[in-house]
RNA sequence: UGCGGAGUAGCUCAGUGGCAGAGCAGCGGUCUCAUAAACCGCCGGUCGCGGGUUCGAUUCCCGCCUCCGCGACCA
């Protein structure tokens, strides 16, 4: 039997289900579905990635094992999958895949054995020890990644830990590495031999590049003292595996690959069976999955993936990328709530050319619903069946038209076959198939409503209801329903695995609750609705949404929650340092007070909880500001948003300021202007120029868009304010 | 500035070396089987700008501009 791998990304099991999850998860659904009704016996893999230092960090801050802490986002993962109807129990996912299990550990660990035991293409060996650069502060017990830290006070010297404020140190720590850089040219061969080993083409394109432009060895272990959580490597207690090179594994050792236990547990060999798999996977890990994973399997000897598939991100209306600090990434509780999961299923398989990135909000979701599936799908069948019961008494209706009335119907201008109806669904069909086939779903699902809007409009022309009041037009009449029914029934088939549960119930309505709904699509064949079968009732598909009510409903939620995560964040967490102080910047005491049901703006949830830490006047007097005239401005080069200014605060020698406000003030603008300084700020470096001081802005808006303190009087250059 | 992506109808986006497309929104009409639905028609674009290749470019090439993401930088 023909046999179908399909896997997303394991998911990094540090963050709460969002949107990204639901998106990658529904494809891989959709396409197992589909495939199965082709006649593949699939395998479905999802699950978590759940090692590393971020993942240890976060479950210390929450006051949890990492062990718990992975389990929780587990958890939470799982049951939105189950809500989503994603999970095995309804027809999902085959393995929620975790890199904790010790099936993994045994796999990962068979992997690293076999990759050090083989030689690159260039002939040397594979897994190298060495040394692993970075800075590390000692009282974090870490290494910073670059975004992690602050820069340097002087030139030249080192960065800054922003938890300490203390100079990290460059340490550099005993670690494997494996030699991708002896891959280049064997990885070039295959993205030329197999151009659809990555797709879409634009991102195969990016990665050719990407490895023409040579390829640098990879660090993949950690010395077990500062990332514990993870899995040992092997024969040397001292190292741990490096979480991308742990994960990756995890797409072979799922079907058994390297663990005894796993295959017995599956009581096959899956991966005789189902490997090589096709991998899902987001544009933003594309390196990973298209360059190191295909050189590891090289490595040590193991087929690789038959595509890496990558799909786009989903934005906000503004074009950003959603996100929770940003509030407009679009919440899955709210999309339950609101909507049919396979409304979302269409949605999300709709709206997006897959590839590329696109844009979603609500409304954008109920407006499809509404235009596509209330009035376009749901009506279709709806007024179909409708009109089955009400002329033909629920009874199926015989498709041929009788000789005799064949003159009749054609006045009526109706064929006396089916046969332009049924060969446009084929051409449909077939255009359906070979658009999945390419990865290029909205395509498929775009096919598929032309041919909708094909019988909508058969239907229209045809008139049932002037038919219907002629009794010589009866087998015309019954002809005409028969005709757009078995449209419907093709339209079901073909969209069971973008909508399983309406396509289910339009089968049950249809009166074949008996027959197989998973059937090839390739296969279908005119004829396959039985005359004189009792149709189901009639039930609404997709209810219409009022777009108005369900918006001011999301609203008001968003609104609420927002209020609800000011008070739960400054409480302590988890019971855990409660008597610490609070980070500087965040709110200090804890706010007691519930929140309040929006009175006004959802701007005026920006302002501060409860509990304002006070401080004494001592304190305030230590700022020193003052009034200081803008001399020159200039932008400072190869950056956005700085501008440097030069500023006459009534001092000897004007001062150097820098201002991270480029983006939104004209250096030529602020010339002569006056503005108020931070004068006794700690003098830093910031892209090689030094910034004497400070300028004073208020914050505006989500984006925190910065407006210039200004006067409306006149006050000299040095002015103190008090 | 580095990397990546995008600029086509009011909005969201398809698309192709050969007379510019869809859906939604808007306007007008038809109809009543249907989820205030469907059907018909209209409105609407110098396909970011400038060059080049070509008989012909929105499509290929070069340059530029703008926007977005990542990086950097924002204390």
């Amino acid at each position: 039997m023909k046999t179908f791998y399909v896997t997303t990304p394991i998911y990094y099991a540090n963050s709460l289900p969002h949107m990204g999850h639901l998106y990658t998860t529904v494809v891989g659904d959709f396409l197992r579905r589909y495939k199965r009704q082709r006649g593949f016996e699939t395998f479905f893999l999802t699950g978590t990635d759940e090692h590393g230092t971020n993942i240890e960090r976060a479950s210390a801050k929450a006051g949890r094992t990492p062990r718990e802490h992975v389990d929780y986002i587990v958890g939470e993962l799982q049951k939105m999958f189950g809500a989503f109807g994603l999970d095995t129990e309804h027809g999902g996912f085959d393995i929620f895949m975790r890199t904790t299990e010790p099936f993994h550990y045994e796999g990962a660990q068979e992997f690293w054995r076999r990759a050090a035991a083989g030689r690159t293409p260039k002939g040397r060996e594979n897994i190298y020890k060495g040394f692993y650069e970075g800075w590390f502060c000692a009282p974090c017990a870490t290494f910073k990644t670059e975004a992690e830290m602050l820069p340097a006070v002087e030139e030249g010297g080192p960065p800054l830990c922003p938890i300490h404020e203390r100079p990290l140190d460059k340490v550099s720590e005993e670690s494997y590495f494996f030699r991708l850089s002896d891959y280049d040219e064997a990885l070039l061969e295959i993205y030329e031999a197999r151009p659809d080993f990555v797709r879409p083409e634009a991102r195969r394109n990016e990665v050719v590049s990407l490895v023409r432009g040579g390829l640098e060895d990879v660090s993949i272990s950690r010395l077990k003292s500062s990332v514990s959580w993870a899995i040992p490597v092997p024969d040397d207690p001292q190292h741990t595996v490096y979480i991308w090179f742990d994960a990756l594994i995890n797409y072979i050792t799922a079907l058994g690959w390297g663990s005894e236990q796993r295959r017995a547990q599956a009581g096959e060999d899956l991966f005789e069976k189902f490997w090589p798999g096709v991998h899902l996977i987001g544009k933003d890990i594309l390196r990973q999955h298209a360059v190191l994973w295909p050189a590891m399997l090289l490595a040590a000897g193991v087929e690789l993936p038959r595509a890496v598939v990558a799909h786009g991100l989903w934005l906000d209306q503004t074009g950003r990328k959603g996100s929770k600090t940003l509030g407009n990434a679009l919440e899955l509780p709210t999309l339950l709530r609101h909507f049919k999961v396979d409304a979302v299923r269409y949605f999300l398989l709709r709206e997006m050319s897959f590839g590329q990135d696109a844009k979603v909000d609500y409304e954008a979701i109920i407006e499809r619903s509404n235009a596509d599936l209330a009035n376009g799908f749901g009506n279709l069948v709806s007024r179909t069946l409708t009109m089955i019961h009400k002329y033909f008494g629920g009874i199926v209706p015989v498709d041929d038209i009788p000789e005799s009335k064949r003159l009749l119907a054609k006045r009526a201008g109706v064929g006396s076959d089916a046969q332009e109806l049924s060969s446009s669904l084929e051409l449909m069909r077939d255009q359906f198939i070979q658009s999945i086939e390419e990865f290029a779903f909205h395509r498929a699902l775009e096919a598929a409503w032309g041919m909708i809007a094909r019988v909508d409009k058969f239907i229209s022309d045809a008139k049932p209801w002037e038919l219907a009041k002629s009794e010589e037009q009866r087998e015309t009449l019954g002809a005409v329903l028969y005709r757009a029914a078995e449209a419907v029934r093709w339209l079901a088939v073909l969209l069971y695995p973008v909508m399983p549960e309406s396509s289910n119930a339009i089968r049950v309505q249809l009166g074949l609750a008996g027959e197989a709904l998973v059937s090839d699509p390739a296969e279908l064949k005119w004829g396959g609705l039985r005359p004189g079968e009792q149709v189901g009732e009639v039930a609404p598909l997709f209810p219409r949404i009022d777009k108005v009510k369900t918006m001011s409903e999301i609203e008001q939620k968003v609104f609420l929650d927002y209020a609800a995560s000011l008070v739960d964040e400054s409480k302590p967490a988890e019971g855990a340092h409660a008597t610490q102080a609070a980070v500087p910047g965040a709110p200090t005491a804890a706010g007691t007070q519930p929140a309040q049901p929006p009175q006004q703006g959802a701007t005026e949830a920006q302002a501060p909880p409860e509990g304002v830490a006070y401080i004494s006047i001592d304190d305030f007097v230590k700022v020193e500001l003052r009034v200081g005239q803008v001399l020159t401005a200039e932008r400072v080069p190869k950056s956005d948003k700085l501008l440097r200014f030069t500023v006459d605060v009534g001092e000897a020698e004007p001062r150097q300021i820098l201002a991270g406000i480029a983006e939104h003030y004209e250096p030529e603008a602020m010339v002569g202007r006056k503005l108020v300084i931070v004068a006794n700020l700690k003098p830093r470096k910031l892209r090689g120029f030094e910034s004497q001081g400070m300028v004073l802005a208020a914050s505006v808006g989500e984006e925190g868009r910065p407006v210039l303190a200004t006067f409306t009087e006149d006050v000299p250059n040095g002015a103190r304010l008090k």
